[in-house]
DNA sequence: TATGCGCAGGGCGACTGTCG
DNA sequence: CGACAGTCGCCCTGCGCATA
């Protein structure tokens, strides 16, 4: 039982809260009763872990692991590049249309993006990551709906691509250059550390990455800085 | 039979909102 | 501004299904 994190008690902790309020709002309970039953504190979360990302020399070597001779081989670079350009979730970009993709003041967007939590968003595609896009979509004859889909071995195009899918090629990807644990959200912050690390604006980055609150940006990569350009223009691969 | 993927479920980290 | 409670969705496993 206390082999659990403390997240994983927290939340449920926090379900137990929930419940006995309401049952203290309906009469069921008095409350003292009430006040009893959630007086037990949240688990401390001992220092938060700051997860996975790639240098810029990792990210080159990982977007040239597919083969893009082949029609997986570019959908697999368009999976990498989509994720490490534009710092997409997985679930935002297995579900990705091609309706999102759109030309706004003569460059490439994807436009309103909704993401976690409802909050809605437009990115836009550096150049490189656009090539693959229309590479793969000329070659799978993708003309409409998803952009993303499945391949069989036989190289046949099929329906759609689930999150779970996403995750798989980014996992396989960077175990082939001996990276391993490795998921598709250290693409999303590989994209925003290098963003930074090439004088990315801070506000911008937020944008990007579809934060509410740029203090989570902050404490997503490190420190504050103040420069200018045009963030994910500017990722040198 | 092997491959490639979908899907559900549970643990848990990432993120948000709020309060002192 | 830091700390904490609460929510969202990523990661991963196990299993089923279609196809080659």
């Amino acid at each position: 039982m206390d082999a659990l994190s403390p997240s994983t008690v927290n939340v449920r902790l926090s379900a137990v809260r929930k419940m006995v309020f309401e049952a203290r709002k309906n009469g069921m309970i008095g409350a003292e009763e009430a006040a009893t039953l959630t007086e037990v504190p949240n688990v401390p979360q001992k220092g938060t872990r700051l997860g996975n990302w790639l240098t810029r020399e990792q990210a080159k070597v990982l977007l040239a692991v597919p083969d893009r001779s082949t029609l997986k081989g570019k959908r697999d670079y368009v999976i990498l590049a989509v994720l490490v350009g534009c710092a997409l979730r997985r679930e935002e970009l297995a579900a990705l249309d091609l309706d999102t993709i759109q030309l706004r003041e003569g460059r490439w967007v994807l436009a309103d993006l909704e993401g976690k939590g409802r909050r809605v968003r437009t990115v836009a595609i550096p150049v490189w990551v656009k090539q693959g896009i229309n590479a793969w979509m000329t070659a799978a004859g993708v003309e409409d709906g998803r952009l993303l889909r499945a391949v069989t071995k036989a190289g046949k195009v099929k329906g759609s691509m689930s999150g779970w899918a996403v995750w798989s090629v980014v996992e396989q990807s960077a175990n082939e250059i001996g990276i391993e644990r490795f998921g598709a959200h250290d693409l999303r912050r590989t994209c925003a550390k290098l963003c930074r690390k090439n004088g990315g604006n801070i506000e911008q980055i937020k944008f990007l990455l579809g934060h509410s609150s740029i203090q989570t940006t902050e404490r997503y990569l490190g420190s504050e800085q103040e420069i200018e350009i045009a963030v994910n223009d500017n990722l040198g691969l």
